[in-house]
DNA sequence: TAACTATGAATGAAGG
DNA sequence: CCTTCATTCATAGTTA
């Protein structure tokens, strides 16, 4: 990728380690998303969509991007992990239960994945077989029941977030990063719609 | 699908950390493609040969197998997953040209478009519909260079890295030096010794 | 300071 | 060829 990070003016979070002048290499600053682009993107991943089509995530991005820069690689990669440490989470926890009930934690796994600390709900409606298509049923010709993810937004449309309110009751506190669990969060309203937000810059 | 040989390679990078007791499972761990197995790769690639037959693929085989193990059908996927992300990479660069004009003047640029990471200049590949491929722009120069890369190892082994270790930053891009060129073949020189991968009558 | 965790990004392996 | 899953690498941020 490499460009991701764009930073401009987003401020938030960027500190390089060594904010040298000597820019010798272009130091790939990995994108990290906003406690609201966060927040989109778990309720959007909650509510069903946990495997955007191209044009959603199209779409996804657009919406992201108004509270910083984003792109589409950035979603599909957010929404591929999220698949895959969901699944992963649910698999170990399975694998943990079973090997030893009393002793369901702490799981010996080797290097490079760690222990998986607790499962979000991810409501792991896997059912079927083993080979779940994923993917809800695909907008397309949908006539009766836009409760899913009817997001009214255009390139330049700023209502944003009339997704989120108008479904969902803020899935469950997924996991946000540990900064922003803490008891002084804020809430502000975007166009009004509200939204859980840090306590600001850490001054 | 089952067109090539799946054969499942032995074990390249066998890592296991603690297990001895519980014989879990085969465990099955993927090809790690080593260093020098990737500069050939991608030597291999930038040649032009980006589509290699089912022979070709064989020889190529056999020639990294001097650094490591690998089955027919790492090489197969590694071509063609290497084919996928070029294009898709391409693809996205285009759309990110188009959509953010702006990316004439730095590098880090871009931000709306797409996101996709580094693309090496593939060049060549293109056009060719569907089935023609592994098109070589024979134009090249053909002059014999001092030896390019030179690995000290043979088949049992393992004191290699002597290659590489020249200048070449080799891997993070396709940094090949193209010198070895001749008209419809591929030559790579390793121990002194170059291994030929001529194009193959397909198509 | 280093070690650990969470997670973005990359890639091997399959499925279709 | 394209999409998707699984595993691994890399790193910002936190913790001891």
């Amino acid at each position: 990728m490499g460009d991701h990070g764009r930073d401009r003016n987003s401020s938030s979070t960027l500190h390089r380690s060594t904010a040298d002048s000597t820019e010798t290499e272009p130091v790939r600053t990995r994108w990290m998303p906003k406690p609201e682009q966060i927040l989109i993107l778990e309720s959007i991943f909650n509510s069903g969509m946990v495997n955007p089509p191209k044009e959603e995530t199209v779409r996804i991005r657009k919406l992201l991007q108004k509270f910083g820069a984003v792109g589409d690689a950035n979603v599909f990669y957010w929404f591929q992990n999220r698949r895959s440490r969901s699944r992963r989470r649910q698999r170990q926890l399975q694998a943990s239960l079973m090997a030893d009930p009393r002793a369901a934690r702490g799981v010996t796994q080797q290097a490079g994945g760690g222990v998986l600390p607790h499962e979000p709900p991810t409501s792991s409606s896997s059912s079927s077989t083993s080979s779940n298509n994923s993917s809800f049923p695909c907008s397309s010709s949908a006539s009766s029941s836009p409760s899913s993810y009817n997001f009214v937004m255009d390139d330049g449309s700023d209502d944003l977030f009339s997704m989120i309110s108008s479904q969902t009751p803020f899935m469950c506190s997924s996991h946000v990063p540990r900064s922003h669990r803490q008891p002084g969060t804020i809430t502000v309203f975007i166009d009004g719609v509200p939204s859980e937000v840090p306590r600001g810059p850490i001054d």
